[in-house]
DNA sequence: GCCTCCGATGTTATCGGTATCATAGCGGTG
DNA sequence: CACCGCTATGATACCGATAACATCGGAGGC
């Protein structure tokens, strides 16, 4: 910058404000200003201006995974709004784990973000301390819930997993079985065992008991054939499976394909997402949409609205839907 | 760091060593130096270490779009590898857009990130040179060729493309059309196309116009369904469709159901990436597999070499595999 | 017991910007 | 024509850390 300066036969403060207030500095100066950054080919290097200006211009976000395209999307909805508002984004993913989850934001305010955006509600004490001692904006996402750290943007995992267990009962099914993924460090997986539990109880019926899928099992089609078969095995009236994911659950549709099962006459499946998987498998899946990107991107406009001070919900519960297709369709 | 230090009774200094040095501190004082930070909640501001460190621990990766897990499986390699390292990884998409692209290469080295990761060989000429002149390690992914700006890792997507139209020939289909995406600013569409022609030439056969779809075009199935039809009306005379992007391919095996069209007997479908939707639909889907993943991680392994000076091929070409499943084999 | 050497800690300068206040130069006013 | 006030630019200090060199004290060798 000094360089630049000097060429410009300026100071560098000049040349500072030609970069960040041009409207500062006389046209002439700031031609001759900017011409010598062009000559010299200078790009300012943020790093030093965050120091100083104490804003970073950058946000950390931490999702479970970037596969599968579900938290992915939800990254991409959030880059968009960043990205025009001049902000970058740091990611970093978690493996679904929350002790993991901890030791990146504590690496991640190093870097001094000037917001966080987290997946999920559910976090280790200390990442609670820390997000609150530190008083960093931080976004929660994929859940709502009672005692967010900050701001939210979510939908009801608990009311989701209601409507869809109670939907596959009006379609006719008795004996809906959840299949539903680790829950001790996912208030996700639990609120959806608890809508599935609730709504059968609504329904006058009991629970049945819940398939969890083994934590070293891959989010893999496979995984949710194997849980077909293991459901089929220990509750054979199940009529029904309702499973915490479209991936497993087309793989329990493919699984039932082979196994010579028919879906939805003999058994009706449901899922979770809406993948795009979900749309082409055949019978097409029953499942519940969520605003993966939509999240994202209100995460991205209450963080940027946040950080300027413009009045902007701090707590959105954004709508689920229930995507009703073939597999649940007991009369067709 | 000048609190804690105070607390610790020691100087800044020695409050520094202990976090990024510690064996250079007697245990005595590196444990009260560590009660301190403990004490008050120290984090450290890496923006201000990385400003005299001269590197920031950050990479900057810039990917076309998050969405349809292509590219962001290759960040999910990429940021394993990196966390490992204790780098962290900046995202942004560009939109298929170079001109974004290089807007975005600018903003970010602005960060002085010690690496950056791109996606494909073309850029805009003032990207090229910004890289060139900055002299920052690029790892360009996704394509291999003659003249990348720094490492690079992929696959070739004219021999990805080259191997399936044959395989389609040597399955009995003839004229084989070529469905692909705008290739102006995208080498990996160009080169496929180039694939595809020189397959045709090499057996003998003229190579069919190939259809391109619009930008306007999101990618998604219907846009492979359309694509289907104009064919069809088009170059009525085809009995194969090699789509750009399984994506589309699905869109069409679905479309030809719909107007009863039987896959693969009346016509073959090949796609490209290998995303789960083709696995799930029925017939399934013949496409080519990418090493998305692995590309992110060997990317990651690069650029950690370097940045360790240790001997790395900076230059990796993965191989692709040609998946045969029902939507092409014609014979069955 | 004296000297040397080495390891632990401190001092100083600097990284590349920006906030803040100071100053100089200008036009407008009565 | 002297004075005022404003605007464009400069000088200085500082953001929070670290590299490089300086210093101090004790262990080991003779």
């Amino acid at each position: 910058m000094a360089e630049v300066a000097a060429l410009a036969g300026v100071t560098k403060m000049t040349v500072s404000r030609v970069l960040r207030h041009p409207e500062k500095v006389t046209p002439a100066t700031r031609a001759r200003v900017s011409e010598a950054i062009a000559a010299m080919g200078y790009v300012p290097n943020r790093l030093a201006g965050s120091l100083t200006a104490g804003v970073s211009g950058m946000v950390a976000a931490i999702v479970p995974t970037l596969r599968h395209s579900l938290f992915a999307d939800t990254m991409e909805g959030l880059s968009d709004v960043l990205s025009e508002a001049g902000l970058d984004l740091i990611v970093s993913s978690s493996s679904y784990r929350t002790d993991v989850e901890e030791s990146q934001i504590r690496s991640l305010l190093e870097r001094r973000p000037d917001a966080l955006v987290l997946t999920g509600l559910t976090h280790t004490p200390g990442a609670r301390d820390l997000l609150r001692t530190f008083g960093v904006p931080v976004v929660e996402t994929w859940e709502t819930g009672d005692e967010p750290v900050d701001m939210v943007v979510g939908y009801s995992n608990r009311e989701a997993a209601h409507a869809m267990t109670s939907q596959l009962l009006k379609a006719g099914y008795r004996n809906v079985v959840f299949v539903n993924g680790p829950s001790e460090n996912n208030e996700r997986a639990r609120h959806r065992a608890e809508g599935y539990r609730t709504a059968m109880e609504d329904a006058g019926l009991g629970p049945l008991p819940v398939h969890v899928v083994r934590d070293e099992d891959a989010i893999l089609p496979e995984t949710g054939a194997r849980a077909l078969r293991a459901v089929r095995d220990q509750t054979p009236r199940a009529d029904a499976l309702f499973f915490t994911s479209d991936v497993f659950a087309v793989g329990a549709i493919l699984a039932c394909r082979d196994m010579g099962i028919a879906v939805p006459g003999d058994i009706g499946i449901a899922g979770f997402h809406d993948l795009e998987i979900g749309r082409v498998v055949s019978p097409t899946l029953t499942t519940v949409h969520v605003p993966a990107l939509e999240m994202g991107r209100r995460a991205g406009e209450m963080i940027v609205g946040r950080l300027s001070a413009k009045p902007t919900a701090e707590r959105q519960e954004l709508g689920f839907t229930i995507i009703e297709r073939q597999s649940t369709r007991k009369s067709a």
